[in-house]
DNA sequence: GCTCAGGTGGTTC
DNA sequence: GAACCACCTGAG
């Protein structure tokens, strides 16, 4: 068990920021997380009050993987200090969204997430990833008895069929996922080489998979590659900008943290008129 | 029925 | 280079 002190640290506001799709609330404050072939269970804290936040893996387990998985060396204080004083739209969406993190997610993994995503609403790509895990990935199982399923490896998905894809209803992506499956299981594109690549040539590369363009590969290169400078423009964020921002973000404010703010951007967004 | 949901790729001017 | 449009599926 590894206790988290951290304010800028909130585990139902990571699950509910869009970059994570096997993260759930299951009951009682408690959160199951897979992240490749690891399972992590995880009790939420109340915000920075009395309850500090709990994962239940080892000391050396959260050393060694999920202490750089969930960024925890970063100042997201900093990056909230960073925010233009002038900025108060921006200023109140990192207010709301200050327990974010960008995680440091498995690079494989997030692009066939990401393919999956476009023209679907988060509902359906939890269920098209569960059954993908389900289908094609390793079955595995806790310490404590619990069935999981890790997500499947590149050669795994890159001998499925477009048909055996269309019948889990993934629909037109299928074919987008057995092309770039393929393409990296045959070492085309190759993804330990894209994580040694600054951020412009990975994205670059990333183009070259079907299914992955420009939107898709800045969640790549932001969710797994962790090139904080990707600002990923989806359908929310557009409209936040052209309410906003006159169309453009102020990039040149946000050297090194835009990734950052576009999350803060997208979370108030989707959430500031629910709950919180 | 119709539209929409975290888009991409191809065609057209 | 901008402006279409087809593309699977399921929910409202």
């Amino acid at each position: 068990m590894v206790t988290i002190d951290n304010q800028y640290f909130s585990v139902s506001q990571i699950c509910r920021s869009g970059q994570c799709f096997r993260l759930d609330p299951v009951k009682d404050g408690f959160y199951e997380l897979i992240a490749g072939s690891r399972f992590l269970r995880i009790k939420a804290g109340d915000g920075g009050k009395a309850e500090k936040t709990v994962l239940y893996c080892s000391r050396k387990e959260y050393e060694s993987f999920w202490r750089e998985y969930f960024d925890m060396d970063a100042s997201y204080e900093g990056y909230l200090a960073g925010i233009d004083p002038e900025d108060e739209y921006l200023r109140a969406a990192g207010q709301f969204g200050s327990g974010i993190r960008i995680l440091r997610q498995d690079v494989w993994e997030m692009i066939i997430t990401f393919i999956l995503s476009q023209q679907n609403n988060i509902p359906r790509i939890k269920g098209l990833i569960r059954a993908v895990s389900g289908e094609y990935g390793e079955k595995m199982e806790t310490k404590e008895g619990k069935m999981y399923d890790a997500f499947p490896a590149p050669d795994r998905l890159a001998a499925a069929t477009e048909e055996e894809l269309r019948a889990l209803k993934l629909g037109y992506r299928s074919r987008y996922i057995c092309g770039t499956a393929r393409m990296v299981a045959s070492g085309e594109v190759d993804l330990d080489q894209v994580k040694k690549m600054d951020y412009p040539e990975a994205r670059a590369e990333l183009l070259k998979l079907p299914g992955i363009g420009g939107k898709v590969a800045d969640c790549i290169c932001l969710f797994a590659l962790h090139h904080m400078d990707a600002f990923p423009v989806d359908t929310h964020i557009q409209k936040v900008l052209d309410a906003r921002y006159g169309g453009k973000f102020p990039f040149e404010k946000y050297r090194g943290c835009a990734g950052v703010m576009q999350q803060y951007i997208f979370y108030y967004d989707l959430h500031r008129s629910g709950q919180g």
